[in-house]
DNA sequence: CGTGCTATCTTGACAATGTCAAGATAAAAA
DNA sequence: TTTTTATCTTGACATTGTCAAGATAGCACG
C-alpha cells in the first residue's frame, strides 16, 4: 500500500515537477509516522522539501490537502478490497468474508488515514475527486453484498440495500472500535485477535447454523 | 442532556468557584454550536468568562479539558441508554432494541461529543475519571446484551462476548456513519431515517422471522 | 537568440492557538 | 493582623494556517 519511506527532500530544478503528488506522498508518511495530529501543511512542505508557502498554489489549503490525501485513500482502499476478494474463493460468502477482512486489515494498517476518510468535516466534498474516489468505494459495497444477500434469500433491492447497510455498519463499527482503542478498553476479555473479527458475522452466525438474530 | 446555554460569563468575585465545571459546560456548548475543532482552550476560557491561561490551573492543558468533557460525555452517554431502557418493555430484545435507538440518538444529537469520546489519541486514557466512566458504559453494554443472548440461546461467556461485540460493532458503526455523513454520500437510498436504524438489527432480522444470517 | 509571460517557489508577515513565567489578587491560615 | 496559598491575569514565545509581495525558472513568441 501506501509506502512509509520518506520521498527525497531533495530537487534539482528549481521547479518541482510534481509537488502535488509529492505532497499527498509526503502527507501519507506522516499519517503512518506521526498520526493524523501531525499532519500540517508546514510538516508535508518540509517533508516535500519545499518551503511553506509552496503547497498553497497546489493545494490551496490544508483542507485542500487532507481532501486530496482521502482521495486517494479511497482508491487505494477499493484496490485493497479488490484484490482481497480476487484472492479468495468464488463464493459470494467468501467474497465477502474477504472483503470484510480487508476493510478492518486496511483500517488496522492505516489508522489515521481511514480516520481522516471518515472524519466528516475536515473534507471538502465538492472535491470531484474525493466524491469520485468514495463513490466508487460506497459502490463497490453494494456489488459485494448483492450476491450474498441474494444466496441468503434476501430478494428486492430494498432487503440488499438493508442488508449491506447492516454489513457495513458491523464493519465498519468494529474496525473504527479497534483503531480507536476502544477494544483494549472495553469489558475485560472482549479481544479477539482483532483482523479476524469479520468471521464473528459470518462464522458463528453463518446462515443454517450457529444463533439466529 | 447537555444543555445549550452559555453559561453567564460575569461574575462577582475575583475567584470563580467552580472553573472547572463551568470550562467543561462552556466546551459542551462549543462542541454543540461549532463542532470539535472550534473547541480550544481560549475560546473555553472565553465562555467561561475567564483569562485565557485561567484554564491551566483547573485542567492542565487542552488535553486535560478534552479529557474532563469526554469523561462527563460517558456519564450522560450511560444515564441516556439507562433512561431509554428504563422506558422500554422488559423484555430483553425489547431492551437492547431502546438501548441501540438511545446509542444512536446520542450520536446523532452530540456528533462532536462523541466523536471526541471515541476519538482514541486525544484524550489521556491514565486519568482516574474518564477510566471509570468509559468503564461504567462498557460494563452496561455487556449487561445489556446478556440477557438478550441467552434469550437467544447463547450459552456460554465467550458466546455474549462475541454477540456483544458484534451487537457494539453494528450500533457504534452506524452511529459514526451517520455522523461522518458517510449515509449521505452511500449509495443511494441507502439512507433509512437516522434515529430508527437499530431497527435493522432488531427488525427485520429478529428471531424466528426475516432473514437468517 | 532575445524578450516578455506565466506558473512556480520563496520570503516575510499576521492572527490564532497552546503553553510557560511572572506578577497581581483574593481567600484562607496562622 | 500578617503570612501563606490558591487562583487569576498579563505578557511572552513557538507553532500553524494563510495572505501578499517578490524572486526564479520554464515557455511562448517575435
Amino acid at each position: 500500500m501506501s509506502k512509509s519511506v520518506p520521498p527525497k527532500p531533495t530537487r534539482r530544478t528549481y521547479h518541482h515537477g510534481d509537488l502535488r503528488q509529492a505532497l499527498v506522498a509526503a502527507a501519507n508518511c506522516i499519517l503512518k509516522d506521526e498520526g493524523l495530529d501531525a499532519l500540517t501543511l508546514r510538516a508535508a512542505a518540509q517533508r516535500a522539501g519545499v518551503s511553506h508557502a509552496a503547497p498553497a498554489h497546489h493545494v490551496g489549503s490544508l483542507q485542500g490537502l487532507l481532501t486530496a490525501v482521502a482521495a486517494q485513500g479511497f482508491v487505494h482502499f477499493h484496490a485493497s478490497l479488490e484484490t482481497a476478494m480476487d484472492a479468495a474463493p468464488t463464493s459470494p460468502l467468501e467474497r465477502l468474508r474477504a472483503a470484510g477482512r480487508a476493510y478492518v486489515g486496511f483500517a488496522v494498517d492505516n489508522p489515521a488515514l481511514i480516520q481522516l476518510m471518515f472524519s466528516g468535516s475536515r473534507l471538502d466534498w465538492s472535491d470531484p475527486d474525493l466524491c469520485a474516489a468514495s463513490d466508487r468505494a460506497y459502490r463497490q459495497l453494494t456489488d459485494i453484498v448483492r450476491p450474498a444477500a441474494e444466496r441468503l434469500g434476501a430478494s428486492g433491492e430494498e432487503d440488499i440495500r438493508e442488508l449491506a447497510l447492516m454489513v457495513w455498519s458491523s464493519v465498519h463499527g468494529y474496525a473504527h472500535l479497534a483503531i480507536s482503542g476502544a477494544l483494549d478498553r472495553g469489558p475485560a476479555g472482549a479481544r479477539p485477535p482483532i483482523p479476524d473479527l469479520p468471521g464473528l458475522l459470518f462464522g458463528r452466525w453463518k446462515p443454517g447454523g450457529g444463533v439466529r438474530i
